[in-house]
This record gives structure tokens, C-alpha cells and sequence, in this order.
RNA sequence: GGCACCAUAGCCAAGUGGUAAGGCAGAGGUCUGCAAAACCUUUAUGCCCCAGUUCAAAUCUGGGUGGUGCCUCCA
């Protein structure tokens, strides 16, 4: 599988540490609020780029942390009169609704960064010890100009991205470019003990930290959305690389941002749908779905409209996969598994293997649906049916989509109405046929008329 | 100022040297009592513009135009 490094700018090899093991790391949220679109994407591409490495065989090691100490957080608590840990607490769980509404396997491990302070106390005296940091006033900075490469994950040396800094140089740090690992706790603020006093870790040296807790040294994947290059992974590269004396990631995943009007989507610009108020709306899967139907890298724009057309592109899969299912209860044993499934299954892979072309990957599924639909029509035995729909469920399961499954059984009730149905159209009293399935689509029982009899679904 | 990215049909979106995938929406048809779903046909002689390289360019080169991002918390 080709894979583009942020690092090297180019597509490159996958080639794991480990044969058919693979670590990745990927940036997770700061829990101080919902989480919003944007925020959706690296999840959802991320979770497709595991659930595609497991599919081909391999271990995945997944690690994503939550950011569960921070200034939003105090900020948030403060507002609120409660404690930090209450606001963590509080979205944390709301994370998990919207994540299991997008269908995101959980990770191997989800550390928070309020129960690895050990480890980041450790990392950070690592550096010290070797020269690379220093404490002034209780805060613990990086002395970014000692490591040589900083600035090679964003191409930048460190005089261009210095001149552009917008910041004021303080006076508690030996140069603007340094950046804090550890603040002294001010007055009502969370703390932690450490050599430095009473603090809380920065955000950058948390993922270090937790990186190197969890996953070694050196990772095979770091991922997380573009906005992250600088400086927040930059300076991860500084710390670990200046701890450890390795490499700290062999390839750096990132992926494009959602805008709205051709704007980046961020909460400093106020112009952010949380996945909630979305979902609530539309259903989770279309959000995935969007996520899914382009390149990872390309910008999305977010609109009701694309939202729409993911709806009803999923309902052919849905259909797509009824028809199948319908088909299988009524079709005659026997039979292989047709050719196309190989065929489609290839162009999938194809897909996937050249930079996790998702968009391309679902041209495939649409095309194996089409395949499907089309031997549907001409009868076809049992065990061809039934290959294919485990090849359709199989394919859509590596992209995470068509979870939702719906309900298999009816109510007696409405069993009873629908032989009514079949006896007035057999008796041609069409009025009454139609009367009783306008009033089962009101109750969200759709039903279909096929030469093998009546075929219903829920919505 | 530095460094990047993007521009393909009404909408979304692949394709990065060999003659424009896929989805949504639209049109016509087949099937059906009617519908629905499905299937078939159809919808860009052209991929922002201008030059150039080449037998061949959406794809490479140069120059424009328009838009965006990072350099500050951000996915």
C-alpha cells in the first residue's frame, strides 16, 4: 500500500516496523465541547485506514488519546462552575455518542492525558537532562533552535516560520520559537506535582508522551487533520526525537479540512456544525458517508445539499442489499459465486492500496451494486446470492458504511394487512390495495411488488 | 514576506501522458393494475485562461486568473 508522507511530500511504501504489525497514532480530541464536522473527517478517514489494514491481514495497534487538560478546559470549567474533570468527563461521553453514531471502532487504546503525567514528567526531565529544555518561572520550554531539524515536517527552516510569527516574544522564554512543555499552575487552576512545582502539561507533550507509553519509540503512523503540521506536530518530533535519539514516526498522515463556503471550518471562525445538530437532522451516515466519497487530503465543502445526495446514494446501496436479501429467501439452492465479485473486490483494493482512494473504492462498491442488481433480475440460485451479499457487506465494512440495520420483523398487525392487500389485488380492487399501502407507508412500512411476491421495508 | 494547496457536467467527485470512473439530480424507455425498486439509453468533442513540449496533454513545462490554507488555539 502507497502511502503520502507528509514528511517526504510524496506517496510512498507502506513498510511497518514490525511484518503485519502496524502502529498508528492519531491526534484526539480536546474534550471541552461537541465535537464538529471537521472534527469528524480525520476520525472517519483514519477509521477506514485501520479497518482497511486489518482487512489485508495485518495487527493494527491503534492509539488515540484524549486531551483532557487545557486551557479550553479551564476556560469551559470556569464558565460553568464546575470542575475540570466534570467537563472532561461530560464530553468524553458525548464523544462516544457521536462516535459510535459514525461508526468509529474504538482504538486499542484511548489515554488521557490526566493519567500519563508520570510519563510526561519523565519525558520532559529526559529533556532537560540532555540540555533541550529549560525551566523558567515554574514553565518548562523546548529550546526549538537546538534541534537541527525542526521545521521538517512543515518545510519550513525556522527563521521563515519565526519571521511570520505573529506572536510577542515573552520575556520568561529564551527565544520566541520555543515552545511550553510544562505551565506553572496558577491560582484555582488543576495541578499536578513535578520537579518544576505545581503544573499541568502542555498540549504538545502529551502525545509524546503517550505515543511513546503505548507504541514505542518509533511509530509506523501519525495521523491527524493538516491544521496539526504546525506546530502542534512539529514540536512532537522535536520532544521525542530529542528524548529518544530515533525516529519518532515513519509516515505523517494528514487530512484535508471541511469548509463551509469555501472557508475553513474552525471554531475561531464560529462557522461550525457539531456532528450532533447534523446527525440529528440527517443520520450519522451520511456524515460518514461524505467523509468517505473523496480523496483524504481534498477539502470538503460541507453543505445540505452534499448531505442529501449522500442520503440517496446510500439508500441504493441499502436497496441494493434488500434486493439481495429478499432474493436469498426466495431463491432455489444451488450455485457459485460469480465472477464480478472477484472482479469488483480486485478494483477495491486497487483503490485503497494507492493512497486510500476511498472515492474510488466506493466506485467499485457502486459498480459491484450494479452487478448485484443486475443478476438479481435474472433469478438467480442461493449460493450466488449469498457470496455476493457477503462480498457486498464485506467491502461496505472496510469503509464502515451500511451499518444501520433495520428491522427483520413485522408486528402481526401488520402482517394481517398486508395478506389484505394481496387479497384485494388479487380480486382487483385496486382502491383498497392502494388504501392499505398508503397507510403502511405512513407508518413507515414501504412495500414493493415482485414477481416473487410482495417485498416490505422499515425505514 | 515564507511555505503549500485547489480549479473536471446542474451538484458531488475519481482520473496525473493514450483519448473523460462512480454517485446525486434531470430526460426518455422497459417492467408494473398503478407505484416503488431495478435495468437500459441519455446528460462535459471537453477538464479556469494563454502559450509551449509531444505522434498524443485534464494529466508535463512556462505565464496568467480566481480561490483557500499554514506560519497563532484549531481536525
Amino acid at each position: 500500500m502507497k502511502i503520502f508522507n507528509t514528511l517526504t511530500r510524496q506517496k510512498e511504501e507502506l513498510k511497518p516496523i514490525n511484518d503485519n504489525e502496524i502502529k498508528i497514532y492519531a491526534c484526539g480530541p480536546t474534550v471541552y465541547n461537541f465535537i464538529h464536522i471537521g472534527n469528524a473527517r480525520p476520525l472517519c478517514v483514519f477509521d477506514c485506514l485501520r479497518r482497511y489494514l486489518e482487512w489485508r491481514g495485518n495487527k493494527v495497534i491503534f492509539v488515540q488519546n484524549f486531551t483532557d487538560i487545557d486551557d479550553k478546559l479551564i476556560n469551559k470549567a470556569n464558565e460553568e462552575g464546575i470542575t475540570v474533570k466534570s467537563v472532561a468527563e461530560r464530553y468524553i461521553k458525548e464523544f462516544w455518542i457521536d462516535s459510535k453514531g459514525l461508526n468509529i471502532k474504538n482504538a486499542t487504546v484511548h489515554p488521557k492525558a490526566t493519567e500519563n503525567i508520570d510519563a510526561i514528567i519523565d519525558i520532559i526531565s529526559s529533556l532537560q537532562e540532555k540540555g533541550y529544555a529549560y525551566e523558567s518561572n515554574g514553565d518548562v520550554y523546548f529550546r526549538s533552535k537546538k534541534f537541527e531539524e525542526y521545521g521538517k515536517l512543515s518545510h519550513q527552516p525556522l527563521e521563515d516560520l519565526e519571521s511570520g510569527a505573529r506572536v510577542n516574544v515573552s520575556e520568561i522564554k529564551e527565544d520566541s520559537m520555543d515552545f511550553c512543555m510544562w505551565k506553572s499552575a496558577k491560582p484555582d487552576e488543576p495541578f499536578w506535582e513535578s520537579p518544576w512545582g505545581n503544573g499541568r502539561p502542555g498540549w504538545h507533550i502529551e502525545c509524546s508522551a503517550m505515543a511513546g507509553r503505548y507504541l514505542g519509540k518509533t511509530i509506523d503512523i501519525h495521523c491527524g487533520g493538516q491544521d496539526l503540521i504546525f506546530p502542534h506536530h512539529e514540536n512532537e518530533i522535536a520532544q521525542s526525537e530529542c528524548a529518544n535519539g530515533c525516529d519518532f514516526a515513519h509516515y505523517w498522515m494528514h487530512n484535508g479540512y471541511i469548509n463551509v463556503d469555501n472557508r475553513k471550518m474552525s471554531k475561531s471562525l464560529g462557522n461550525f456544525f457539531t456532528v450532533r445538530e447534523v446527525a440529528e437532522k440527517f443520520g450519522y451516515e451520511p456524515i460518514r458517508y461524505i467523509m468517505i466519497s473523496s480523496q483524504y487530503r481534498s477539502p470538503i465543502n460541507y453543505s445540505m445539499e452534499i448531505l442529501e445526495q449522500s442520503k440517496s446514494a446510500l439508500e441504493r446501496l441499502y436497496n441494493c442489499r434488500d434486493g439481495l436479501k429478499f432474493a436469498i429467501s426466495h431463491a432455489t439452492e444451488g450455485g457459485n459465486a460469480p465472477e464480478f465479485l472477484e472482479t469488483r473486490k480486485q478494483e477495491f483494493i486497487t483503490a485503497m492500496d494507492d493512497d486510500l482512494n476511498t472515492a474510488d473504492a466506493l466506485a467499485a462498491i457502486f459498480s459491484l451494486a450494479r452487478d448485484i442488481n443486475i443478476m438479481i433480475a435474472n433469478a438467480p440460485l442461493k449460493s450466488a446470492c449469498e457470496s455476493a451479499l457477503s462480498m457486498l457487506d464485506e467491502l461496505c465494512d472496510v469503509l464502515g458504511l451500511l451499518y444501520n440495520t433495520k428491522e427483520e420483523s413485522l408486528d402481526s398487525m401488520v402482517e394481517g394487512l398486508i395478506e389484505q392487500r394481496a387479497a384485494a389485488r388479487k380480486s382487483k380492487d385496486f382502491a383498497a390495495a392502494d388504501a392499505i399501502r398508503d397507510r403502511l407507508k405512513e407508518m413507515g412500512i414501504t412495500l414493493e411488488d415482485t414477481p416473487q411476491g410482495v417485498k416490505w421495508s422499515k425505514n
